[in-house]
DNA sequence: AATTAGTTAAATGTCGACAATTATGGCACT
DNA sequence: AGTGCCATAATTGTCGACATTTAACTAATT
């Protein structure tokens, strides 16, 4: 069972409202490309496609737009964000910051109990990938729930909102569009685990150092690929 | 002349729309105190105060929502955010994640144009600074408008909104609120004076580490001034 | 007297309509 | 034919009213 799920409500709570409910329900669409990155968003489209009034419907707008999914323009309208490599690239120097800030200070501030949980999970999926053996769609999965309890693990609040609430949708957007199985697989889970040893050992500047690397190392397998395909496109 | 009033205003655009200057108005109740830290945020009464209706109002709350400077909870309502010890040290620890990665950018990203604009500013202050010697409020003026232009600087759009757009209002909110003038002021400009140096080297390395020390500073700085408050308490 | 159930009042969520602004299309003009 | 201007259409911003949920208050029971 994975945890990731809880990554598609920002504010952790259950969608009560119409409001919440569209808002999830647009976020679905656009992270998977249902809606296309970059097109035109139609208040009055959407809310006839929705069955809803237009206020609810901009209510769900303006929570996309805290999760960076949209933008707005005043008197314009809104348009869902372009997948761009230099935006994908941003996200990660983002994410190397703060995650491995949220490294450091899970180190220090997670409890016993939550660092064995994270141990298991570790095991768990271990285990469910010698199964697959190089499928990378669970190791996919895995790798989202591993930095998932990292993050939580830093019990700092603010760092849980931006890594949690926004970055991660645009994560999983630009995963799925780009089509980014990693084929890092088994060298991302050794980094894992040096990880967790270095929570485990309360030593939260080696912890920090090795999840800025582990961030960095898929963002320069990024550009590697980056730099084949326009390499490709040249001949 | 300082160029921290673009900071009101997330967008890096004038507010042409009622919800946009009700929004201006109420960031800056709440930044000020006017509204108390932690008060609930009636819609009726606020929507009669500022003359407009209520759909209005909630747009332009929840653009306070995504500074994070008020809290909603369905059917409940909403809340200014509380200013709390562990708040203020949870978003210094984000900055010097943040400023520090956004220093780093800088040093690889500002344009020489951009370096010698920031030279000639810290030049500018350094004189004020003379002049008005142990004055600390145009020191905290000529701070923050230093952090901001490192952070411009960076070139990085998801950098900037998070900073410029998010937590920069939180930090005054908290400056303001718990009347924190910095006895810093001498020595936070040599600390700028050296991070410029490095970027003008383009030694990303060394800027992020200077930076992050510049910022780590601060925070322990009122993490003693705390203690020292808990401490004058205690007799 | 305290607790719980029921009722009333107030606040939030949702709706449809109007006003203001922007985008579109056609027409005249160079 | 291309460019600029004007009128029309469509979209966004704003408004007031209704529906629904939560909070407060009263009253009855243990």
């Amino acid at each position: 069972m994975s945890t990731i799920m809880a990554l598609d409500n920002p504010t952790l709570q259950k969608a009560v409202t119409t409001a919440d409910k569209v808002f999830d329900s647009i976020l679905h669409a656009i992270v998977e490309g249902k809606i296309a990155a970059g097109s035109k968003v139609s208040e009055p489209e959407l809310a006839k496609q929705y069955e809803i009034s237009r206020s609810t419907l901009r209510e769900a707008l303006n929570r996309l737009e805290k999760c960076h999914l949209i933008e707005r323009k005043a008197n314009v309208g809104s348009r869902v964000v372009d997948c761009t490599i230099e935006g994908l690239l941003e996200i990660y120097v983002v994410r190397e910051a703060l995650e491995g800030m949220a490294c450091r200070q899970a180190a220090t501030n997670m409890s016993d109990d939550e660092i064995a949980e994270m141990q298991a999970m570790l095991t768990a999926h271990s285990k469910s990938q010698a199964l697959k053996d190089g499928v990378s769609y669970y190791q996919e999965e895995g790798d989202l729930d591993f930095h998932y309890k990292v993050i939580l693990g830093s019990h700092n609040q603010q760092l849980i909102n931006i890594l949690c609430g926004q970055l991660y949708h645009l994560v999983r957007m630009y995963r799925i569009q780009f089509g980014m199985h990693s084929p890092r697989a088994t060298k991302a889970f050794q980094e894992h685990s040096s990880i967790i040893q270095a929570i485990c050992d309360r030593d939260g500047e080696l912890a920090e150092m090795l999840m800025r690397r582990h961030i960095a190392a898929s963002r320069k397998n990024i550009e590697k690929k980056i730099a084949e395909n326009s390499k490709l496109k040249q001949k």
